[in-house]
DNA sequence: ATCCCCACCTGGCCGC
DNA sequence: TGCGGCCAGGTGGGGA
């Protein structure tokens, strides 16, 4: 389901109400998420005060005072909702609830129906958890720069939209923002990704274009509280509402949105992942 | 190493 | 109304 703005998201408002809780009592549901729980998870999480809550590519961290981790992804349908006590209104239990967290002032609930997300402890180092450490660049870092990408890209043999959402790579990106970054920079789905680098390494125009509109994109997209596709909200309920703009994503067959075009938008398979984009416009 | 493909799930929608 | 088929913001792990 969601991306980096939509965890980014997420996170911004499970920080704004769960930062100095202490949480009080953890209820698992019986079935597991795509991993299965840590065995002490709720004796090693009870009454412990969450101290911050930050994001790494689409993973949400939550720091305990007891110096653990709870690392959780969201998966495809993963969502956070947050229940102030004094509501006792919306307490009702939802279908798909696996997780219910019940802090001083609120309960916070992951709901995840397809669950292919999970939720995991730790108390090592994040660098040395095996699924944090490997991610690559932060797209809003400046370490994100077209001759990094350059240098990565030169001798991959995978076509460009495959390596774009390499969490190894770029971390945090998915379906919806590359083909949408790929639309805006003008980039064909059928390059590899060393056709975007020169012979001497540099990144060619277009590996500059793409760089700079997934930047752009990102920060647009998390401005609007995300994309509200199917299930996904925000932890108070509210939408995202970059859907609103998109050009590709879910638009096959429609007429491309650029000035002066007038081809329909294409939809083809790539890795198993659909690609959305406009033959005329991303021809190279 | 590098790249690709599958499996893991539930549910919504579309056509018959 | 029902049923089958297709589709979905992801990714770890294993095979080629």
């Amino acid at each position: 389901m969601p991306e980096l703005p939509e965890v980014e998201t997420i996170k911004e408002g499970l920080r704004n109400s769960l930062i100095g809780q202490k949480i009080l009592k953890v209820n698992l549901s019986k079935k597991k998420l795509r991993f299965p729980y840590d065995k002490d998870f709720k004796r090693s999480i009870s009454n412990k005060k969450i101290i911050d809550i930050t994001r790494r590519a689409k993973y949400i961290l939550f720091s305990l005072s007891n110096g653990f981790t709870i690392i959780s992804h969201l998966g495809m349908s993963g969502s956070y909702r947050i229940i102030e006590k004094s509501e006792k209104r919306d307490l009702k239990r939802l279908k798909h609830d696996h997780v219910i967290i019940n802090l001083e002032d609120f309960i916070v609930i992951y709901n995840d129906p397809r669950r292919f997300g999970y939720i995991l402890l730790t108390n090592k180092p994040l660098s040395e958890y095996k699924l944090i450490n490997y991610l690559g660049f932060e797209p809003l870092s400046k370490d994100f720069n077209a001759e990094n990408i350059a240098k990565v890209f030169h001798n991959k043999d995978r076509n460009i939209k495959n390596a774009l959402m390499d969490q190894k790579i770029i971390a945090g990106l998915g379906n919806i923002y590359v083909c949408e970054a790929m639309f805006r920079a003008k980039v064909s789905p059928f390059l590899l990704a060393k056709d975007l680098v020169s012979e001497n390494l540099k990144p060619k125009r277009h590996l500059k274009e793409l760089v700079d509109n997934i930047k752009i994109i990102i920060r647009e997209a998390i401005n609007m509280g995300g994309s509200s596709l199917r299930d996904y909200t925000q932890t108070d309920g509210r939408m995202g509402y970059f859907q609103n703009t998109f050009d590709v994503y879910g638009r096959e067959g429609k007429i491309c949105s650029s000035k002066n075009c007038s081809h329909l938008i294409m939809r083809i398979i790539q890795s198993n992942r659909s690609t959305f984009f406009c033959p005329g416009c991303q021809k190279n």
